[in-house]
RNA sequence: GCGGAUAUGGUGGAAUUGGCAGACACGUUGGUCUUAGGAACCAAUGGGAAACCGUGCAGGUUCGAGUCCUGUUAUCCGCACCA
């Protein structure tokens, strides 16, 4: 037997799929087809990730039992490569982002055809190429068309390093979700996406697709509808000032109002000079505006506001004047921007109104209102409420409804925490939004004929002092004509965010050199929706949401025959390092260094979290360059093999949980590989499976088949460990024994498989085989071994004949040596026999 | 604060629907081979001398609980003044 050379191995393999094409989709759109994707990579300077082919892999093996299994599958790889860390390297660097791009790209995908994917490279796709954003600016124009995109002065989050807008979505706890700088709000004009049109569907459609749980959850939450009313005060001024609560039918329980600092109507009355303590106000709205949302929410333990002094609100439903307040507690972008307060009711309102000494009513008995506020809606009763006054909290929601809307007084209303999609970024390396600005006529959309809108070659990528696009300061490229009238115009100079070549490039793949459309209408009815889609849970507020977002819409306007774009949903963990700070992953020399430096165990470790943070306290952590933790795929492959990198990152364990990279196990992989290796030294003739492991190879088929659909690459795999073990055992393997293992293994180690099952002849080329199939009937051995319990105690073991009856059974239990000397004088009570499984028996004595 | 998830040997992790806890690996120990280092292979490996005890902790249901119920603790994740 040669030995196992993976490197030639491998190379001859990948070389071989390549050359012959073997994983195309095939364009016979009769045949039943089975669409698995991956989010495609951002191609940073940094290659590859150990995390990346985790998620690869696994619907890689997914992709390739479904061919064995006769589906057409489409399995494609792309490439999102816009982006601000490709810019800023080009910048750092000076040379174009194209060119940087071009080569991460080259490198991304040398790196990914090592590792054996069987993607389909016909369908490779690139939002930075002309013919793809030629179609992305495409359907920026249709939402345009259709009223979804509108530019906006807008007060929006601007990450002070990026030197960028941010969606939402992309600050987490006011900091940049990219780099991690502080945000801060800025008044800008700015492209929306109205998806907030699109905030109900984006909701109620998660029912039909099969997403895991905690994805929609989070979309859920995100969206955050709520059902309420919306209630018209009058203030003694004479305006209208609308609120928007979920407890309507607390009204008679509200003694004071607040409006966010920014709300309209205060800047009126300050100018009407209707505010007695108008200083004041102006001193709050100033030190509110200041604030980042991060001084907004570490501030928020403290309530602050300030009262109106010169204007009231009238109670609807007590009749009652009530004072204004303004606090920064109240957010201008949810509801109207003005809350009716309730302290009683509510716990944030309960804690304004103990600071300023307002009154607390209590209107829904329960609780007890001076001790904290009583928010529960399930157990109380309306009171001091006139005609709500016995109700349940859901009926004097419906009774005030009614009441509010027959009264003109107000009305049902439904909020959502989402808001529009910020849509313009002031950078270079993105997608030109295709508007032109004419004084004219407005901002007119480019005529579709003129895409692609490409960018202008420029070397200065640097973002204007006032935090302008670069492109502004190109005059050559900003001047143009209108699309409308023909006179002078000027072009937009922002470009579209990262996301947006993201949320339709799964349609792309479809049929990616269309030059007539996104995609065929035969292509898209055919491939669409994706049936299996893995990717981050990061994306689940960004990518995930907005390309759900963007594929309604293309639904709407009948661009795509299907509501949801993705069938299934599913997110892998994340692959972690040691971390190199923390005492335990230190070397022995370190640790005792440190010991001896501090004097205890205890006080190092101590040490170490004064030094490095609380991170130091954590043995595994996420990779990361400055922590030099990161594992290389390339280094791995080279050392032990493609398939040995893709078995271990399937074995590491449960998918869906974050795993620790450990190079000693993946030594275990690579032993299991050259086990297989070596089997065919015990080849023996024979095309049916020995009778002694008949049983075992059934039941490897069934659970590594379902495994494989399940993403539970782990188990599967420890059952193909163990039936080696077994046919090890036996000093000999068959032909069709070693031809079924090797197709059971083919979807997580191809190269190796193929190999084998060419050296030995055991018949044509794995990839074009069918996937075995199994009898249920044939999955069960002839005897069992069942335990003998005595309450439920384990006390022996008896071999039965499989599906014996309970007397049998029960007769052969007792008479085992261990179980009679239990029994011995005691009473037996009960005899449980679960069969197939186990006896117990019940004594009393 | 609210919501969700998780907790099993020295380590990663298994365990259909309540039915032999620790599959499969890693590591460790001993052995074989080797000039040596390593690799490979074989054996042992939850704790305990044993009776027994063992799935974060305390209860409960059950013939039987890692699994179900009640309470509790820790960790991680999401949301976070959303009215």
């Amino acid at each position: 037997m040669a030995s196992y050379d993976f490197t030639s191995v491998e190379k001859k393999w990948q070389n071989k799929w390549a050359k012959d094409n073997t994983f195309a989709a095939k364009q016979d759109y009769t045949l039943p087809k089975f669409y698995a994707l991956v989010e495609f990579p951002y191609p940073s300077g940094d290659g590859l990730h150990v995390g990346h082919p985790r998620s690869y892999t696994a619907l890689d093996a997914v992709a390739r039992k479904k061919r064995l299994e006769g589906f057409n599958v489409l399995y494609p790889m792309g490439w999102d490569a816009f982006g601000l860390p490709t810019e800023n390297f080009a910048m750092q660097h000076h040379i174009h982002p194209e060119i940087v791009t071009e080569r991460n790209v080259a490198r991304f995908k040398s790196q990914l055809q090592s590792i054996g994917l069987s993607f389909d490279w016909n369908r490779e796709v690139n939002t930075t190429d002309p013919d793809y954003y030629r179609w992305t600016q495409w359907i920026f124009l249709q939402l345009y068309k259709h009223g979804l995109a509108y530019k906006k002065e807008m007060n929006v989050n601007y990450c002070t390093g990026c030197k960028v807008v941010l969606a939402n979505e992309e600050v987490v706890n006011g900091f940049c979700e990219r780099c991690g700088s502080q945000v801060i709000h800025k008044t800008k004009s700015q492209w929306m996406l109205k998806i907030t049109a699109y905030a109900d569907r984006l909701i109620d459609d998660l029912k039909d697709v099969d997403f895991i749980e905690r994805v929609k959850t989070q979309q859920i939450n995100w969206i955050g509808r709520s059902y309420g009313a919306e209630i018209n005060f009058t203030s003694t001024q004479g305006d209208t000032i609308t609120v928007f609560t979920t407890r309507c039918d607390t009204l008679f329980g509200a003694t004071y109002m607040v409006l966010s600092p920014e709300h309209a109507l205060v800047s009126q009355w300050l100018e009407k000079g209707v505010l007695k303590n108008a200083e004041e106000v102006r001193e709050y709205q100033i030190a509110a505006a200041k604030k980042s949302d991060l001084e907004r929410t570490e501030l928020s333990k403290e309530k602050t506001g300030v009262c109106l002094d010169g204007v009231a609100a009238v109670n609807p439903g007590t009749g009652k004047e009530i004072p204004i307040y303004i606090s920064d507690y109240v957010l201008a972008t949810y509801g109207t921007g003005a809350i009716m307060a309730v302290p009683g009711h509510d716990t944030r309102d309960w804690e304004f109104a103990k600071k300023f000494g307002l009154p607390i009513i209590e209107v829904v008995k329960g609780g007890n209102v001076e001790e904290e506020a009583f928010t529960d809606c399930e157990t109380g009763t309306l009171v001091n409420s006139g005609f709500l006054n016995g109700k349940t909290v859901e009926e004097a929601k419906e009774a005030m409804l009614e009441w509010l809307s027959s009264e003109g007084k107000g009305r049902k209303q439904v909020n959502f925490k989402l808001r529009d999609w910020v849509f313009s970024r002031q950078r270079y390396w993105g997608e030109p939004i295709p508007m032109v600005y004419c004084e004219k006529c407005g901002w007119q959309p480019l005529p579709e004929e003129e895409l692609p809108l490409r960018l202008p070659e420029i070397t200065d990528f640097e973002p204007g002092e006032g935090g302008e696009s670069p492109l502004s300061r190109h005059e050559e490229w900003v001047n143009t004509t209108c699309p409308c009238c023909g006179g002078p115009a000027k072009r937009e100079t922002d470009t579209m965010p990262q996301w947006a070549g993201s949320s339709w490039y799964f349609l792309r793949y479809m049929d990616p050199h269309n030059n007539e459309a996104i995609a065929s209408p035969e292509a898209l009815a055919y491939w669409g929706p994706v049936d299996w889609y893995n990717g981050g849970m990061e994306h689940t507020t960004l990518h995930l949401l907005y390309s759900r977002f963007w594929h309604k819409f293309l639904y709407d306007i009948g661009v795509v025959p299907y509501k949801e774009p993705y069938k299934k949903r599913t997110s892998h963990g994340m692959i972690l390092g040691l971390n190199p700070r923390s005492f335990v992953n230190m070397s022995k020399e370190d640790q005792d260094r440190l010991v001896a430096e501090h004097g205890s165990v205890e006080a190092a470790k101590k040490a170490l979290v004064e030094k490095y943070g609380e991170m130091a306290e954590h043995p595994v952590v996420k990779m990361s360059k400055s922590l030099k933790n990161v594992v290389n795929p390339d280094d791995i492959i080279r050392d032990y093999g493609a398939d040995t990198l893709r078995l271990y990152e399937m074995f590491i364990g449960d998918f869906e949980q974050a795993a620790p990279w450990s190079t000693n196990s993946i030594r275990g992989c690579k032993r299991f590989l050259e086990r297989i290796w070596s089997l065919q030294d015990m080849l023996v003739d024979g095309d049916t499976y020995r009778p002694e492991l008949e049983a075992s190879f059934h039941r490897a088929i069934k659970k590594v088949g379902s495994d494989i659909d399940t993403l539970k690459a782990n188990t599967a795999i420890a059952t193909m460990m163990a039936l080696v073990n077994d046919i090890v055992k036996t000093g000999a393997i068959n032909r069709a024994e070693y031809h079924t293992l090797l197709m059971l293994l083919n979807p997580f180690v191809p190269h190796i498989t193929e190999e084998l099952n060419e050296r030995c002849g055991l018949s044509g080329e794995l990839a074009y085989e069918t996937w075995p199939v199994y009898d249920e009937a044939k999955c069960v051995d002839s005897s069992v071994e069942m335990p003998v319990q005595i309450n439920g105690k384990l006390r022996g073991r008896i071999t039965v004949p499989t599906d014996s009856d309970n007397e049998t059974v029960l007769a052969l239990a007792k008479q085992d040596e261990k179980v009679a000397a239990a029994l011995e004088g005691k009473t037996l009570v009960k005899e449980i026999v679960v069969k197939n499984k186990l006896v117990n028996l019940v004594v009393k004595g």
